[in-house]
DNA sequence: ACTTGAATATTTAAGCTTGAAATAATCCAT
DNA sequence: ATGGATTATTTCAAGCTTAAATATTCAAGT
């Protein structure tokens, strides 16, 4: 998981290599905040829900887009690759939690959705993830965690904040 | 990747529901933000050094202890599990970048050391990697990044800070 | 010495992930 | 209409990942 900042030197160009150190060390928190999180709620959707973590992705996905989402709008949302979408997919649709559909004219396309069974599942998860979220991010204020998701806003996806 | 908040409420207990979304939000920020380094890294890794995230994390734990560290050390410092470092360490070891040596009295456990070519792959790699971090981050000023890490600190781990 | 329990590492099975190649359907400029 | 580009998805191989099961070794305590 990225090696640690060593010495710091001044360079031509105004830029320090301190603040690249700065940003090392910033990042190495990052990665380690998010295996943390990561950890906690894999094991806990598995334990709680006999669920993954992708499959609750995929679902959390879905659950903001009741008329249904492509292939390639899920795995844009999730930034991971098409190829892994159609895994997980598959896997929810024998487990009966969505359904793939071809209800417009192109037939390249599916339209993937939750069923009943899919939204019931994904929406006692999602509670349960937000306080999980909450319970680990305790330690940041929720001014502090306002301006530390603003400073990350360059992340910002294209989709979020649609709804 | 998780889904994005909804409406808030007070609560009993004096918390805010809005505290709750706004720390979600934070981590959904700082899952994109991870996701978007991570992939950024392993495509860099991949095309200019034919090497892999996890392949790179590895060394990156073996290069601040020249004197080896056991698999469990790793496994543990990285956050992954024990069984996932032996496939990874299986084929640094078969790349000639790493090596195995049972120095100690203690034939359970072998110390893994990065090898002069190892040592060499990785100083190139870490520059490069220090750089695109540099770059990924680069709208977040050294200041706020400070500030950042610092409130991500209670993520810090064991061995963090320790060289 | 022997047993018990803890520590370390590997193996296994299932699933996740990527990137590239293959497939298939659609669109569009002739 | 048709050939070629574009778009959408799946398939595939290689590798990553976890949790659980297994094996081995060590450390005590008897």
């Amino acid at each position: 998981m990225v090696s640690a900042p060593l010495p710091a030197v001044a360079r031509a160009d105004g830029s320090k290599q301190s603040d690249s150190k700065a940003r090392l060390r910033l990042w190495i928190r990052l990665l380690r905040a998010s295996r943390l999180i990561e950890g906690v709620a894999r094991e806990r959707l598995k334990t709680q829900f006999d669920a993954t973590l992708p499959r609750f992705d995929v679902m959390a996905a879905l659950f903001r887009k009741p008329d249904g989402m492509l292939m390639s709008e899920i795995s844009r949302f999730l930034m991971v690759s098409n190829g892994n979408v159609t895994g997980i997919v598959d896997r929810l649709v024998a487990d009966g939690l969505v359904a793939r559909s071809q209800r417009n004219g192109d037939r390249r396309t599916s339209f993937i959705t939750l069923t009943r069974k899919g939204r019931a599942a994904f929406a006692a998860m999602a509670a349960a993830h937000e306080s999980w979220v909450d319970e680990l991010l305790g330690g940041i204020s929720a001014r502090d965690a306002e301006q530390m998701s603003a400073k990350l806003k360059s992340f910002r996806s294209d989709w979020e904040g649609e709804a």
